[in-house]
DNA sequence: AAATAATGATAGTAATACTATTATAATTGG
DNA sequence: CCAATTATAATAGTATTACTATCATTATTT
């Protein structure tokens, strides 16, 4: 399964062309998947990136409008990909419980291992998920860029996961509500962890945050 | 209750000139509580904030080294003023249970009535916190902020309620990631209400968020 | 009334997030 | 293989932002 190669398909509102297309497209990807986990979005520029891949910023300003496409394009990646590993974490698997308990699994623990076949290193696009998806969708063009599907891959692994909790727990009211609830906890606690302790409980192991969401959704549905 | 006069102090690592010791200070607070909410964090300049109070950006920036360090003041001021009401909510109220629920409540409702003693409208702020107060903590320089106490009224909410958390079950491995998962989770989810609803489970009302987070605790703390 | 402090008026700077233009190099289609 | 097309490079320029600096004026206090 990790070497398995496949396609991830972007929706073409979210780049100017496409950067799988060509070398440099695929360049630009990379690097900036390096450089934002560096020195973080906001220090992060098309000038900075130009600099280190040795290209004009002009020529980058051709993939994508701006560094904030940039962004909906990792994220969107990283969701389509995620929905990948959902589905083979899932497939074969009987038990609806054990299924959501995979799932919560994926969802709140950074990756660890790049397959390193495609462009994108995977593990480094985690940790910026991690840390800066939220910029994503925390702007004042949300509604618009939600019209446009920037955000579906996410809403998809959410809807995905959702479904297996229903099949739990048929009449559950907030399906949708406990998963998001736990991929954006999930994110924010490993981030708290780093930064400000106090506003969690941490343990040796970052382990304890899949722990506690899952037993979270599980004492739910009940 | 509502109209009792409480001085909420903030600390002095938030402002250069504490903007309630004048006038000017006052109106500063005021308005950019009135524009932050109208137009966003990021659209929201000293330069326009000073055109709207008729007074020059040099004259703010003498109050606030930056427009960051003005919404470190403001949530910190929010925190404070949440803790006062927490404390009002809680007294005299005997079961643990009943305690905790009654500060979840306070954690995951924005305000709805401004008390009008202040120079702040905590019906406005809150609403701030709710869509803004990430902002607060996710920089370059959480670490350093974090050490110069910039945090702390925040820190002492989820600590108060956490007590709580442990006096219904004092083994709980996990009582200030459970508190906040709840405050986060509560801001987002009605963020998501509104702009990204396929995140969410949308009723009519916006107590659904409160009833959710509610049997989240209590159902992991049985 | 003098000293001190607060505010106003105005100017300036470096960085950011782009846009525009023209030249050169690479690719492709007939 | 050559011409047309397309992609990229090189360079310049713009509006805005987030400040900093300076000096004049107005309040306040003593």
């Amino acid at each position: 399964m990790k070497n398995l190669h496949i396609q991830i398909d972007i929706n073409p509102e979210l780049y100017s062309k496409n950067p799988d297309s060509s070398d440099l497209g695929r360049r630009i990807i990379n690097k900036s998947i390096e450089m934002i986990n560096d020195i973080g979005f906001e220090a992060f520029t098309f000038k900075k990136l130009g600099m280190e891949i040795k290209s004009p910023e002009s020529s980058i300003y051709r993939y994508f409008d701006s560094k904030h496409t940039l962004l909906l394009y990792l994220t969107s990646w990283y969701w389509t990909w995620t929905e990948y590993q959902l589905v083979f974490a899932t497939s074969n698997v009987s038990s609806p419980k054990e299924r959501l308990k995979r799932s919560i699994e994926i969802l709140t623990k950074p990756v660890v291992e790049d397959n390193a076949v495609s462009f994108v290193n995977e593990v480094l696009l985690s940790e910026i998920i991690f840390n800066e998806s939220f910029k994503s969708y925390h702007t004042k063009n949300v509604d618009e860029e939600n019209k446009k599907g920037c955000f579906k891959a996410y809403k998809r692994v959410v809807k995905r996961v959702s479904d297996m909790i229903l099949e739990i727990k048929e009449d559950f009211k907030y399906p949708h509500m406990l998963i998001s609830t736990v991929i954006e906890g999930a994110h924010q606690q490993k981030y708290f962890a780093e930064h400000l302790p106090a506003l969690t409980d941490l343990t040796e192991s970052k382990d304890s945050i899949t722990e506690f969401y899952t037993e979270l959704a599980f004492s739910l549905l009940k």
